[in-house]
DNA sequence: GAAAAGAAAATTGTGCACAATATAATTGTT
DNA sequence: AACAATTATATTGTGCACAATTTTCTTTTC
């Protein structure tokens, strides 16, 4: 065994460089792991994670009797125009939503669920619980550590 | 203000499928918004963040005497060779790293830092103190979360 | 030692993410 | 009313991620 930290002058800049030390690599690396847990189970409804999280925000929106636009759905997810238009489209396409453009202002396209886009609550229904037992996290720790995710998301989105 | 808790039979739906539920869109929006973060700081050194991954490995595996190869590097981000080959490729083009195929097994490719690589490390050094700062993660609290999401991703990998 | 099995990269194709820009419509100002 | 500023979405281009397939080489088995 080789002792380093005798070796050379920066072992501070090799600690900080190390891999395993990173939170930022774990957050980066779980965050994969966990959305590869869902992909089997998505792709029981035909829908990927992204796509998934767009149908939480318009069962969501629906359910309330509100109406959704590219940007409200942006906002809530936090994703640009760039990302929602393909994937919206292609949404519309497999015939779980339409997209409309406002006649009372041109600029905003409404999105609103089919009957079908509807019915498919149903199946998804169940994803949530069939993920949290993948994911073997109790309920106190999963709260916990969605607790401390979410604080750290609005350190960083209350500008700081 | 509706009493919804009345209005249907699917309360526990709604509670499963609600979005600020979802411990895996925390996550997602945390990871997204954290490379957000290293984003300009990576700028400066002309690197995306997952390139900053793979030149974090690579300063390991070089400071260690060790040899990496594309299959190594893959182990060590979970990140298969449609992600790295392209990837390693512009780091290559850019004369960060070299690679050659190995002669005694030409399936393997193996990847070498540059002096002009090496030499980054210098400019790199400063990423995570910055990006610790702007998180405004303390440092109990920032170890404690990377080591829940290693926890996490431990149970992930280790079958189960 | 030839055929089969397996391993390591590369390639191809799809779908995010996001920056930068474009387009078009609305609002505000003078 | 004309013009500037702002807003909402779309488009384009780059770079991941990952599944599926292909190519090349090594190892195993018979």
């Amino acid at each position: 065994m080789i002792d380093r930290t005798a070796a050379a002058g920066d072992v501070d800049t090799d600690e900080l460089l190390a891999l395993d030390n990173q939170l930022c690599f774990a957050l980066y690396a779980v965050n994969r792991a966990v959305t590869g847990r869902y992909r089997p189970l998505l792709a029981e409804l035909d829908l990927t994670y992204p796509q998934y999280l767009v149908m939480l925000v318009m069962w969501e929106t629906d359910r309330r009797g509100e109406v959704a636009r590219v940007s409200s759905i942006g906002e809530r997810l936090r994703l640009d125009s760039g990302t929602l238009t393909p994937l919206l489209r292609r949404l519309e396409q497999r015939g779980l939503l339409v997209r409309r453009r406002s006649s009372e202002d041109e600029r905003v396209v409404t999105v609103g669920l089919t009957e079908s886009g509807r019915a498919l609550r149903e199946k998804a229904s169940e994803v949530p619980i069939r993920l949290l037992c993948e994911l073997g996290v109790g309920p106190e720790q999963g709260v916990r550590l969605r607790e401390e995710l979410r604080q750290l998301l609005d350190r960083l989105e209350g500008g700081q």
